[in-house]
RNA sequence: GGGGAGGUUCCCGAGCGGCCAAAGGGGGCAGACUGUAAAUCUGUUGGUUAUUCCUUCGAAGGUUCGAAUCCUUCUCUCCCCA
């Protein structure tokens, strides 16, 4: 049974953007009692150590974690089997008699943990392969007037430049002849599920300052070794591990023939920076945060306590 | 000392008499987010009493109805010859 089923299961949320401290947060708050639930979409796989800022191997062994390393870089993963995954985790946990804290810096995990999949289907690598070519030979253009009389709902929410999701909900209507649009999408948190939701925010030139020095830090750790080593297993841009931020970066100063290690740093902490940007505007959107400063700790101890009694 | 190239809005960089508050890119800021999400995409970015007026394209002066764009002098940077 899923934990959809049941009422008001402890459930602790911890996201923060990259670099906040949410680690350090887990080892100082959450070492008793707690088992972690990574809702973080690279640390998830196996090999990107580093890069990805996983946590380390004396802490995961102190703090049973969940997803982390369940793939290898090569492979696929997708919101829905994080939900599917996550659930199953939380039931693992509860029936431990120790609290999920579902924690990672993945907005998009967690907001569909919380109200639940959409209805649409899951991806279907061979429709989404055959439409991405389609929409090479045709064009973007061609794609977005095809999407405007196939699914026109779709289409006036979707921006016609952004092929990622116009690709999606024509994968959608070929995979199922239903338009995207048709499927309800969740407004709701999922029934029973009250999780208390802690938000790790920093001001914004302390978290910059931390971005940089964690990737000095990377780099003393061994970012080059762990690159080649995953170059040695012939990876590719096109993995999806690869797409991570510290390792993307090494592709893509390679092609166009900026390659050294200072540039590559530096293009590591700027996209980082973004990526925090980013990140902070998504769980924004999310209601029932409670932000904190990860040097709280006291307060966030009391917050942890509060819900949990 | 002589010759050449150039100084443009936060940065790079286009513009070379009116259509220029000034292309494009970067960065900043804001946002979107229906199974790849560390992805993908959007808006905005001199001030304002806001379909207007003001300030801005190294500085000062000039030509012109009108200048970032033309002329003069000054100043700074880079390159070449000494």
């Amino acid at each position: 049974m899923p934990p959809v089923k049941r009422n008001n299961i402890p459930l602790i949320f911890l996201f923060g953007p990259t670099g906040v401290g949410k680690t350090a947060l887990l080892d100082s708050l959450f070492s008793e009692g707690f088992s972690v639930i990574n809702a973080d979409s690279k640390q998830i796989y196996r090999h990107l150590d580093i890069g990805s800022a996983k946590p380390e191997p004396e802490l995961v062994a102190r703090i049973p974690h969940y997803l982390v390393d369940i793939l290898d870089p090569w492979e696929d993963f997708s919101v829905g089997q994080f939900v599917h995954r996550a659930d199953e985790a939380v039931e693992d946990i509860l029936s431990q008699g120790r609290i999920p804290v579902i924690s990672g810096g993945t907005a998009f995990y967690f907001k569909h943990f919380l109200y639940g999949l959409p209805e649409s289907p899951k991806s279907s690598p061979e429709v989404r392969f055959f439409v991405q070519r389609e929409v090479e030979t045709h064009g973007q253009e061609w794609a977005y007037r095809r999407l405007e009389e196939v699914d026109p709902l779709s289409a006036a929410k979707i921006h016609r430049n952004d092929t990622y999701r116009l690709t999606r909900a024509l994968e959608v209507w070929e995979a199922t002849g239903r338009p995207l649009s048709s499927y309800r999408v969740p407004s709701v948190p999922r029934e029973g599920l009250k999780p208390l939701i802690i938000g790790l925010t920093r001001d914004k030139e302390e978290l910059a300052e931390r971005i940089e020095l964690r990737v000095e830090l990377m780099v003393e750790q061994g970012l080059m070794e762990e690159i080649d080593s995953l170059l040695a297993m012939k990876a590719t841009p096109e993995w999806p591990g690869m797409q991570g931020i510290g390792y993307q970066e090494y592709f893509t100063l390679k092609r166009e023939g900026q390659w050294s290690l200072d540039a590559f740093k530096a293009l590591i902490v700027k996209n980082s920076i973004k990526y925090a940007k980013r990140q902070m505007t998504f769980f924004r959107s999310i209601e029932g945060v409670t932000w904190m400063n990860p040097e709280e700790t006291e307060s966030i101890q009391a917050l942890v306590d509060d819900y949990l009694s």
